[in-house]
DNA sequence: AAACCGTGGCA
DNA sequence: TTGCCAAGGTT
């Protein structure tokens, strides 16, 4: 299996951005943090424009954390913009201004766990982890273990069961790399495309006549239409577009349950995403 | 362990 | 239209 995940992506691999010989560790980082739950196709335009504005950790470490969440604009997840500031000035502090190589290192940083770690230490530096990520373990689910979906993860068992499968320290970062592509590409949630797999001639589940997933199933998301997320999203809007302080009575707008409204703005303190400068003024913290 | 945390595209 | 999904991490 390991050989044919490795020509595979050799050949139909895709030309992205943090897959160019000269792309840093620092923009690997960055990109590993926009790709937590965001596709591809919206990450790559963000990840130009904030690499291009701030090239090192030390650049980034040395505007104010609201300006990456202000750069991070309708990404999801502003919390990831704040981590990867703190990130920035914990390598400036405690790394000599270099993103670190090694797992332990990594994992020290904000935002930073057992996925962005592994994929940093192997993709931007060549090193002999397991990665594992949604796709890898779909792939895994359905061709090692015959199952058509990879179930809610388990960190210790998945690491375990990636690091079973990966081929001499060299060929570590293809085979990770081909692997998540096989997932992205292929072997996807809905319709994999079984006829142009490399892998299919061994896969359990195909072999097995595609039976229904068993076990366990991933836990189902919250819908997010009314929900606290969209109404913390309607604010960090605000914010965001606004570039001056906002007040508590501009707020009041935005979303038409008050009581919803104020926990998001509680909330939003409370993760330091958003900053009180008055007593009823707000702005991206500074 | 399971809930929480944004946003948009697609079937 | 609604639900599923997307290179996860934290609590």
């Amino acid at each position: 299996m390991q050989q044919e995940i490795i020509d595979w992506f050799e050949t139909e691999g895709r030309d992205l951005p943090w897959r160019q010989p000269d792309f840093t560790p620092w923009g690997s980082l960055v990109s590993e943090f926009m790709l937590q739950q965001t596709p591809v196709a919206r990450v790559i335009p963000k990840l130009d424009e904030f690499l291009t504005r701030w090239p090192t950790p030390a650049a980034l470490a040395a505007s104010p954390s609201g300006d990456a969440v202000r750069a991070w604009a309708n990404l999801g997840y502003p919390r990831r913009a704040l981590w990867l500031h703190a990130c920035a000035v914990t390598i400036v502090d405690k790394f000599n201004g270099e993103v670190p190589s090694n797992v332990d290192d990594l994992l020290s940083l904000p935002g930073v766990g057992p996925y962005t770690a592994r994929a940093i230490a192997v993709f931007a530096f060549g090193g002999h982890e397991p990665v594992v990520d949604t796709n890898i373990r779909r792939v895994i689910a359905r061709h090692n273990q015959g199952n058509a979906d990879q179930g809610p993860p388990s960190t210790k068992r998945d690491l375990e069961v990636m690091a079973a499968l990966l081929p001499s320290p060299e060929l570590s970062p293809a085979f990770n790399a081909g692997m998540m592509e096989l997932g992205a590409l292929i072997c996807t949630a809905r319709n994999p495309q079984c006829e142009i797999c490399p892998i299919a001639r061994t896969c359990a589940w195909k072999n097995a006549s595609y039976p229904e997933h068993v076990g366990p199933k991933k836990t189902v998301q919250k819908k997010y239409e009314g929900s606290d997320r969209q109404a913390r999203g309607a604010v960090m809007k605000i914010l965001r577009e606004a570039h001056r302080t906002v007040t508590t009575s501009e707020l009041d707008d935005c979303w038409p349950d008050k009581a919803q409204l104020g926990r998001a703005i509680s909330g939003l303190l409370n993760d330091g995403l958003i900053e009180l400068v008055a007593d009823d003024s707000y702005q991206l913290p500074a």
